[in-house]
DNA sequence: GTGGTCTAGACCACG
DNA sequence: GTGGTCTAGACCACT
């Protein structure tokens, strides 16, 4: 469900999150739901439990997971709020790139070619 | 000229690489204008020269400026190849961020929204 | 593993990137083996670790190697194209000496022994 | 006659005495000749006479030049000689290059082909 | 004066 | 334990 790329820079920390983040803003992980117990995650990934612990932390703090002691970690129920302010945050980090571009003489044509279908065969 | 926010994440020489880098590629530093000093910018900066080295030595590596023993950092005069390479670089960047927002069900209306003039205001 | 000359003009960290850019592209170290830390090579060394430092943040950004916080650096696995690469470097350098001595009235039976089995020996 | 690349890394004295030792190297500076006064090229090529004087000495200790005091510098008579040495030292360079082309797999024909006329192109 | 290298020692983030 | 950043202060080469 979830793999581990030792060759990336990122923390390993930040790629479980990230990616059990974007399973559940896909609904992949349905609101509910319950992950897997942080020593089993640690076991699966022969990782440390500390970072699987960590992960789980930060995806609380986001509001993607909610836990419940005693009981597991469980995603929210509220990932259509998530999903639109993670669309939000996309929109304004494409505005700024935009504004980037602009600066540095982008046509409209590019711009409009970057978020075409095949944006990136355009590039 | 240059403006450190020490509430950033990012590290100070970074930071100073890319505003310096941002105002080559906008035309804002001449090809072959004069930087200033290691030791003057870090004077003004209130930072240790050798952050500020570490930055010219980035900048240089880039090929945004040249460095002279004795004579002192002048903005490179290929800017031009390195404008089209840094809008082909954020026109992946738009491009892999158009995917997640499709992935998270972006509209095609919000898409356009995000490259107007007032991409920001619109988000 | 290696060693520094101190009596080289050359920098200390430029020493240590091309050791270990020469052993990762003949294979003496495979791509994933991990290489020492900063602090351990700077014990055995003698040098300071912010040089190792230095140098392994050059080797990172000419692709040899890859770094990751709290585990370690490590050989890269796209040695062959580094290898490739420098192979053309080696041959312009080559093409570059070739015409000088050409143009001291070098003759192909001197520049034949040169790169004979022996060249060094033919000198 | 010669030729200041401010764009270029290395320091000015160098590049005053690679100029002038390639060309007497090659002929064009007969033995004998007469350099133009410390003054004078230091005017011609808008540079500090420090550093011009700097390039004779180290033209002179190369045995390139001869100074007479009161009557200026002067192309020596050895060129043969250091002719010959140069050329020594382009065949090791040479050498040293090779072994290493070789360690990483280089074949015959690529080496033949950097000496080949159109080395360059064969890259 | 300029840039470039090195040392010593500190602090932070990650596992 | 790991790598990454920063400061302080020194020395060298070049103009």
């Amino acid at each position: 469900m979830i793999r581990i790329d030792y060759r990336d820079a990122r923390p390993i920390y930040e790629q479980v999150v990230d990616q059990v983040e974007s399973l559940a803003l896909r609904g992949a992980l349905p609101s509910g739901s319950q992950l897997p117990s942080v020593r089993q995650l640690a076991v699966e990934l022969s990782i440390n439990p500390n970072t699987i612990q960590r992960a789980y932390a930060e995806l609380e703090r986001r509001g993607v997971i909610y836990a419940a002691k005693g009981r597991g970690n469980f995603i929210s129920d509220d990932m259509a709020v998530l999903r639109t302010r993670r669309l939000e945050e996309i929109g304004s980090q494409i505005g700024a790139l935009v504004v980037q571009a602009r600066a540095l003489g982008a046509t409209e044509a590019q711009l409009q070619g970057w978020i075409s279908e095949k944006g990136e065969g355009m590039a």
